[in-house]
DNA sequence: CGAGAAATTGACTCTCGTCAAGATGTGTGG
DNA sequence: CCACACATCTTGACGAGAGTCAATTTCTCG
């Protein structure tokens, strides 16, 4: 539950807003402060761990969901049990299909996630009212878009090794986290088996082109979740 | 140029919209007859051959378009020239990417295609002032989420001939003409080259996969374009 | 320290890409 | 109306890249 300024006249935004990432790039950065303080009493903060499933393809949608930390991965499934990871997200972005009764894929914690539910009740009818909200939404959903797009040519046309220095490159610009200079360290937030089902790949290709780069000094690689890279110039070389 | 009445009060539609696929399931469907009648006044229809281009990558867009007749392909292309379609486009889809000042794809006419013009500017200012008319875009676009995504499944984990049996049942069910019973008959609108470009494969493997669908008696083959597809849901069953 | 999961490595197979003819369809000019 | 040229598509032979199956190693956590 939110702790709310008793005095809801009072145009301070709520304390638990105030550090929120979503606040300021999120969606919620498209609200005035009486806006935020009446949608703060319909969220709920929660932590979500790696591998918890977030939504269910094809199950009606009670909620959405800000992200605020961590890495949710959007799958689909076939019949037989092949499986496609179409989409990675990010804080802040927003995780649910507006407009939709059913998800057309799941979502799953990749890592330890905080998330913002949000009712889907209550962010529709904010929609409807708030202009700027549903600019903030599409353009989201475009940027979404734009970003298949573009994994799309790599699932197509890259070779493996390519793929993966690809998954690499991604997941270093978005993380952005202890980086002096161009040395750029992080955690992998999926495991190979996940790497693989979003480059079209299985485990041991993965396994392979990760030996490969290591080999070659593009990455270093610390208990298989830990990597280093030197030089992103570099790597950005082996994207194809 | 449009013909438009000319008491511009007269809140009928313009004769060109009358008979307009986009002013029923197109974005124009959001509008007040006013408002069509204002936007009228800018649109301008046009006609494109096959293989023309409509909007090129990383190049500023001046205008966006309906689609009101044929097909749209959508490409990006790696530095080498490897090419990957990234989305096709059917009437009434409105084509161009709002809110950016670049497109981040090529688009092309796949076919023969006729186009409803309206100036970049003019419908973004529409957008602001029409909460129904972004609406529909916003749905649209979350819709072009969807397909990609859907893709992106084919892509990353199908086999060539699940490719190309799902690439046949995208056309037999998105073009639907001549359809008796369950019977379905249409020309492709693309090329072999193109088809591989869409399912990430070669000219060869597609040729291979449907002279083997039509040896299978999946599909028969007049003429290299035209298709028909005696029984769909047989055509499903090999979509993987 | 030991058990179990996750990742790596190796040997082998098979699908799909590459290269090279050959076939089929379309358009032009005599 | 036919002959020729050019595009597009099909077919075949071959090889490379990624998948499969099976150990083995490394890490994590009681």
């Amino acid at each position: 539950m939110q702790t709310v300024r008793k005095d809801i006249h009072n145009s301070d935004i709520p304390l638990l807003c105030q550090s929120c990432e979503a606040r300021h790039q999120g969606i919620c950065g498209s609200l005035t402060p009486e806006q935020l303080v009446a949608v703060s009493k319909s969220t709920r903060r929660v932590r979500r761990a790696p591998g918890e499933e977030l939504m269910a393809d094809a199950e009606p949608i009670a909620s959405f969901a800000n992200v605020l930390r961590g890495v949710v991965k959007l799958t689909k499934v076939l019949e037989d049990g092949r499986q496609q990871v179409v989409g990675l997200q990010f804080a802040p972005d927003l995780l649910g299909r507006p407009f939709a009764t059913e998800s057309r894929v799941s979502a799953e914690a990749a890592s330890e996630v905080d998330l913002c539910l949000i009712p889907k009740s209550v962010l529709e009818s904010m929609l409807t009212e708030s202009a700027p909200l549903e600019r903030r939404v599409m353009l989201q959903a475009l940027r979404e878009l734009d970003e298949a797009r573009d994994w799309m040519v790599t699932l197509g046309r890259k070779s493996a090794a390519e793929k993966v220095a690809s998954f690499l490159y991604l997941i270093a610009t978005h993380i952005d986290p202890t980086d002096e200079g161009e040395v750029t360290t992080f955690d992998l937030p999926l495991s190979r088996a996940d790497i693989g089902d979003f480059l079209g790949l299985t485990i041991e290709t993965v396994s392979r082109q990760m030996t490969r780069l290591k080999a070659d000094g593009v990455i270093e690689i610390h208990n298989y979740r830990h990597v280093t890279v030197p030089d992103l110039a570099r790597l950005r070389l082996r994207c194809g």
